[in-house]
DNA sequence: GAGTTTGAAACT
DNA sequence: CAGTTTCAAACTC
């Protein structure tokens, strides 16, 4: 009897699915919904229709299907890669899943929130229908599909989840859904778990005293004379899952007095009928679950003789929890093994595979507390890294191209939004792989992992494209995100839950929303962990950051598009650590990109460029013998910092950040940094003022300090002093000229820091080429000696490339730095993508060396470069500078310091002065560069900090003598 | 974990 | 170009 009911109570919950699916998506609206339902949906709809093998046909069915195989490695992987995807994002499963199988379920909370909403009473008396019904039934074993069907009709969603009977019950009332999903739970957890169940027990007094009292009700029941005659375990499973209210009524019948009896006897035991219903109400949080608890309730109490007999339930569900729970498990545990493997099995395998999971999905997401207390700390962590994992995969599929079909499905899914999809996913995941481990049944799961994992991607690269496509769009519209999102993760769940998960999933899409708000306190488990999870990585690891080089980044408005976020900034891709929201800052979004950049860099060339730079000497001056500079390393911020209240001694400051002292270039106020004063870095200057002031003069003249060093500095031909004898040995040298100011030019910032450098480092004699070229002035040699001897471009490019953690392929981001090899040093390198061809920046100036760093355009070749760059062309320089290696080795030389960094990044016209000189050393240089200055305070260019240096320091003594000797 | 502060980036 | 707004990180509670 049981099983030709159950069968054709699975037929009609699948019939009943389907309808509320359409229904469903009727109501949505979303085409989404209605594409998916169209595409995806009778797959699984199938899969949770019929109850065996769907899985995998639904899979091939879908377009994501086709996608999914349409990725190779996906599918190898997906079995196994989703398995495991799903397996580490398991654990988290019960989180996600819950929420997301909630959702399914949802489709009962959603109904019952209907209830709630003034239909309680209706489901009330419907429940009370049903379980007159089901009193008949049950006893014909029919009782549970009736109910489904009841539910399925009132509730659209409800009964998909509940296709087979028990299920279909479980999940037709929310809070029988949440018991059955305890019961699953447990039963899951009987195969994984005990601990599981533990939580599910905890979280979900109020579903698991309803259903261990079933179930430990179906036990006695089974134990004392298996009322039920004839019914397979199966079938006594069903019963119990159906609800206590079945039960009450079968005992109100006294068809099951056996049962009546057990329930005395439950009474009669220790259980504190109270402290359960407490628990009940407390766990009730969630209408639903209280819906569901109080149509029990209620219902119980409409059966008088049923309220015992509930009570005694719960409590014997409560006992359950404790001891209940093993007899219980080991009761599901055989029926399982039986009911699985037949009809049961079917929701619950098909859900199977997923349905445990589901079901602990489900729990968590109808009920927040459930979910809360289901979700263990091993789970969350589990989902977290399923999140990882997904985003992992996604990543790894970057290239891959999203079907366009599942594209246009899922339009909305990019941005921030994908984002949020992309966990849920993980839910999946963590349902498949529930599944896959409690249940061999994985085939199913495996198809709907696949699914599911299509989805994400599709998903995730359907943000990618669209974002692509959307190209600068900014992401908007959350609220439909949301939905979509929702949609998304419930498609993908729906996916992996099969046939069931297809119905509920398009329920949860719409539960989802409901249930969100209803969790919100919870924190939904979707958004949650999106944002969450990603949160506690990013907290995590942001503590490493990436062990050096890469920061990650938690851009939620930006796309990561913008300079805001420092991973694009680097011109790095964002990477899992980051917690990024509508990220595209990625490599399926490298054109966008890479446009982005583009236009950026219209703007300021120099954005991209490190904002660090070392000077190309180690600077003498920080470490020489002045003593002068504070600064741990002679780097300085390219743009200078503009702190005002932090007094540059907080991370809000960028030269504090980074572990530099404030430079001439820094407008900050009152400042304090440690590793450097900008008064301290004055008086360096007035020293290389002083002791090559000649040349500072000429450059400098019209310019503050700041804009001195900026702009001066880069150009190459500010230099000056050089210029002239060094410009006729450039032209001969054009290239190694070129070369040799590229180094020193390097990074604009840097730009300053040589010259000061130059002027500082007067010290080190070394570099015998750079004596060659140029440099007339023996500070020059210094200076490229110094220079040289910080960088060694090699160096630094190995270092960079070390560190680096995802450079844009193209970014042409300079590392300036070489200097030596300080750790932190590397790490901004790092940060910097070098171009780990020629190291350089290409273009010419400022202009292109940041499309490079999407693009790969590097193509400058250090020979193009050089060419490019005509020691003539400062813009040239200054951004190749840093990427010139060759100069470095080579020549030593160079002078040129030009310089690139725009100080805050307002472009400056490059100095007349700079002109003047520049046009008679090189032309070029001046015309190519566009100087950044930041306003310079009213410096007198440098006079003010050379007067302040004036007692100064040593090194000025020392460039002094240096000159002197010279 | 939420809210505030800070300063850079972007916008007008 | 200056001023304002937006943004994300840093910081505080």
């Amino acid at each position: 009897m049981t099983s030709s009911t159950g069968n054709k109570e699975r037929a009609m919950a699948a019939a009943m699915r389907n309808e509320a699916v359409e229904q469903l998506v009727s109501l949505s609206g979303s085409w989404f919904l209605a594409e998916w339902r169209h595409d995806c949906r009778p797959a699984g709809l199938q899969s949770s229709t019929s109850i065996t093998t769907t899985s995998s046909s639904p899979v091939q069915e879908s377009p994501f299907s086709n996608y999914i195989s349409s990725l190779s490695p996906i599918k190898h992987d997906k079995a196994p890669h989703v398995a495991q995807g799903f397996l580490g994002l398991n654990s988290p499963p019960l989180v996600f899943t819950s929420p997301r199988i909630s959702t399914l379920g949802r489709p009962q909370s959603s109904s019952v929130e209907v209830h709630q909403n003034g239909q309680v009473d209706k489901k009330r008396t419907h429940e009370s229908c049903i379980l007159e019904r089901s009193v008949t039934e049950l006893q014909e074993g029919l009782v549970i599909d009736i109910k489904k069907e009841d539910d399925n009709k009132e509730n659209v969603s409800v009964q998909p989840s509940s296709s087979s009977g028990c299920v279909d019950e479980y999940l037709a009332d929310p809070v029988e859904a949440d018991c059955a999903n305890s019961a699953y739970v447990v039963n899951s957890n009987l195969k994984q778990s005990n601990n599981v169940l533990q939580s599910s027990v905890n979280g979900f007094t109020d579903s698991k005293n309803i259903k261990v009292g079933n179930k430990n009700i179906v036990g006695k029941e089974v134990e004392a004379a298996q009322l039920l005659s004839g019914q397979s375990e199966g079938s006594i499973e069903r019963k119990l899952t159906s609800d206590g209210k079945s039960l009450m009524i079968e005992n109100e019948q006294g068809a099951a007095q056996g049962l009546s009896d057990e329930f005395q006897k439950f009474e009669s035991d220790t259980f504190d009928i109270s402290s359960k219903e407490k628990e009940f109400e407390n766990l009730g949080p969630q209408k639903v679950v209280e819906d569901h608890v109080d149509g029990c309730n209620d219902f119980l109490q409409q059966l008088p003789g049923s309220l015992q007999g509930v009570q005694s339930y719960k409590d014997f569900a409560e006992n359950v929890g404790g001891d209940v729970d093993v007899p219980v498990h080991s009761m599901a545990h055989d029926l399982e093994a039986s009911e699985l493997q037949r009809g049961m099995s079917r929701r619950c395998l098909q859900f199977g595979e997923a349905q445990p999971q589901a079901r602990a999905n489900c729990t968590v997401s109808t009920n927040p507390a459930a979910s809360t207390s289901l979700a263990t700390a091993s789970e969350a962590e589990g989902l977290d890294s399923s999140h990882l994992d997904l985003s992992v995969t996604s990543r790894t599929k970057q290239s891959v191209n999203l079907p366009q079909l599942a594209i246009n499905m899922i339009p909305q899914c990019y941005g921030e939004k994908s984002s949020l999809t992309v966990p849920k996913p993980s839910g999946i995941g963590l349902h498949l792989n529930s599944i896959v481990n409690a249940i061999p049944i994985a085939q199913v799961g495996s198809a709907s992992m696949k699914l599911a994992q299509a989805i994400k991607l599709t998903c995730q690269s359907t943000e990618n494209m669209d974002s692509c496509s959307d190209a600068f769009e900014k992401v908007s519209a959350p609220p439909q995100d949301v939905t979509l999102e929702v949609k998304v993760s419930t498609v993908a769940d729906s996916a992996v839950s099969e046939s069931l998960s297809a119905m509920e999933s398009t329920e949860c899409d719409m539960t989802l929303n409901k249930q969100r708000k209803f969790s919100s306190e919870d924190g939904n488990s979707d958004e949650v962990f999106d944002q969450q999870s990603p949160k506690k990585k990013r907290k995590k690891l942001s503590n490493s950051t990436d062990g050096e080089g890469c920061k990650r980044c938690n851009c939620k408005k930006t796309k990561c598009l913008k300079l805001y976020c420092d991973c694009f900034a680097a011109g790095i891709y964002c990477t899992e650590p980051c917690s990024c929201q509508g990220c595209f800052n990625r490599p399926e979004c490298a054109d966008m990109v890479l446009e982005i950049r583009k236009q950026i860099e219209s703007r300021n060339p120099l954005a991209f460029a490190p904002k660090i730079v070392q000077p190309f000497t180690e600077f003498p001056l920080s470490n020489r013998e002045d003593g002068n500079w504070k600064t741990p390393s002679s780097a300085r911020h390219k743009r200078g910092c503009n702190c005002k209240r932090s007094m540059c001694l907080k991370k809000y400051c960028e030269c504090y950040q980074a572990n530099v002292g404030c430079s001439i270039g820094c407008r900050c106020e009152g400042c304090k940094n440690v590793y450097g004063k900008k008064e301290d870095y004055c008086v360096t200057e007035e020293m290389f003022n002083r002791s090559g002031g000649e040349r500072l003069e000429s450059r400098v003249t019209a310019k503050p300090k700041k804009d001195f060093l900026h702009s001066e500095l880069c150009d190459p031909h500010h230099l000056t002093p050089l210029t002239p004898s060094f410009q006729s040995s450039v032209n001969g040298n054009k290239a190694s000229i070129s070369r040799l100011l590229s180094r020193r030019c390097l990074p604009s910032p840097e730009s300053d820091l040589t010259i000061l450098s130059h002027s500082k480092s007067p010290r080190s004699p070394r570099t015998s080429d750079s004596n060659d070229m140029c440099l007339d002035t023996s500070k020059e040699k210094l200076d490229i000696e110094s220079y040289c001897e910080g960088i060694s471009y090699n160096n630094v490019v190995a270092l960079a490339d070390e560190f680096h953690q995802t450079p844009l392929p193209n970014h042409p981001s300079i590392a300036i730095g070489s200097s030596s090899s300080k750790a932190r040093e590397l790490t901004n390198l790092s940060r910097f993508q070098l171009d780990p061809r020629s190291g350089s920046l290409t273009s010419g100036g400022s202009l292109h060396w940041h499309s490079p760093p999407i693009t790969p355009m590097s193509p400058l070749d250090e020979n193009k470069n050089l060419q490019g760059l005509d020691p003539a062309d400062g813009g040239l320089f200054d951004i190749l500078e840093d990427d010139m290696p060759e100069i470095l080795k080579g020549t030593s030389m160079a002078i040129m310091p030009v310089k690139a960094g725009s100080p805050n990044g307002k472009r400056v016209s490059p100095p007349h002065n700079l002109h003047q000189l520049g046009s008679s050393s090189s032309g070029p240089l001046r015309s190519g560069r566009k100087f950044i200055l930041k306003a310079v305070p009213s410096f007198p260019p440098l006079t003010p900090c050379i007067d302040s240096k004036s007692s100064s320091t040593q090194g000025r003594n020392d460039l002094q003598e240096n000159r002197s000797n010279e």
